[in-house]
DNA sequence: GGTCTCCATGTGATTATATAACGTTACAGG
DNA sequence: CCTGTAACGTTATATAATCACATGGAGACC
């Protein structure tokens, strides 16, 4: 609420998460993004799946398994930890969401459809999280990895701090 | 065993974990850096913490604090889980190991002393861990972060993959 | 249409990881 | 010696994740 730039539209590699957008809109973009992925890939997008990645969208934050798990139960689905375990890993075996290994927790992807390697932002204060993006393969660690005839497939970066808003509430 | 240059030394910026190594000098030197750094820091480097380090270097790969809790109650102290989680906080906080959080496990840290910001190659094949370096805000992450306006105080680097050990057993 | 198979779902039970809370003990400083 | 603080040990509990098994639906195939 301190902008008025509502008209902003951030690019598809901008980071989210700390910064006003069109939420109803990448909402339903990234539901359909998803639907069509799945018709395309043959996999099956199905009613307990479609409702979780509509929850993450809608929290827009990393939310646990286990809270996953309560609304999942409240919109009429099973009430046991594989319902949610089991949803959450389609959603980030196909790259709708990913999973913030340092919070044990999940988010919907920012930059759904696109292949990339993301790095998160997470906020100590107020566990607000943003995606960016990441260059796994270059820098120090690429070279490390070829030195030492490491295969990297995967990384994950997470970055702990502070994010602008609680920044500018503490100022110190 | 592929090769006989245990005379090589590896100086302290090379990944460890991947090679051999002088390894009872490793830990012999390791445990009187952490002495050391204690003594000059007012730290209190009691029983407990000390044993906790020296397994963690003995073993030399990543354990996670219930199977240190194992081997605490062994060498004769505590058995309840908080006399590992706390001997671990200790030695994390004060930079004598890691937590790799991607496999909820701990690790001696490679490069005792030095100011560093760690990345690690984890083999998915035989979990084996290396410790290289990473250059957190140089890259895409420190540029979107300035632009987000986000403060980076910490990151954690783990890159997911095939260790050179493994690679060689498979070839595909 | 029948039926077979595969995959997804739902459930109960269990394992793994981590922290809360509290009393006791060791130790440094006055 | 007294006192404050930090470390330790224990009980109990919270949180996270997986196992094992039964049911059911969608598509493939005849």
């Amino acid at each position: 609420m301190t902008s008025g730039n509502e008209a902003a539209k951030p690019n598809t590699t901008d980071p989210v998460g700390f910064e006003t957008h069109d939420h109803a809109g990448c909402i339903t973009s990234a539901l359909a993004a998803a639907e069509a992925h799945c018709a395309t890939g043959g996999l099956r997008f199905t009613p307990v799946r479609r409702q979780a990645l509509e929850i993450l969208l809608q929290e827009h934050r990393a939310i646990g398994a286990y809270e996953m798990l309560d609304k999942l139960r409240a919109a009429g689905f099973g009430s046991q930890p594989p319902v949610a375990y089991r949803a959450l890993e389609f959603l980030v075996a196909n790259g709708f969401a990913h999973k913030i290994e340092r919070l044990n927790a999940f988010i919907a992807c920012a930059h759904p459809g696109a292949e990339h390697s993301p790095a998160f932002m997470i906020c100590r204060k107020c566990q607000s999280v943003a995606e960016a993006q990441s260059t796994p393969s270059r820098g120090a660690l690429g070279d490390a990895a070829r030195a030492a005839g490491f295969q990297i497939e995967r990384t994950m970066v997470e970055a702990e701090g502070i994010c602008p808003s609680c920044a500018e509430k503490v100022d110190a």
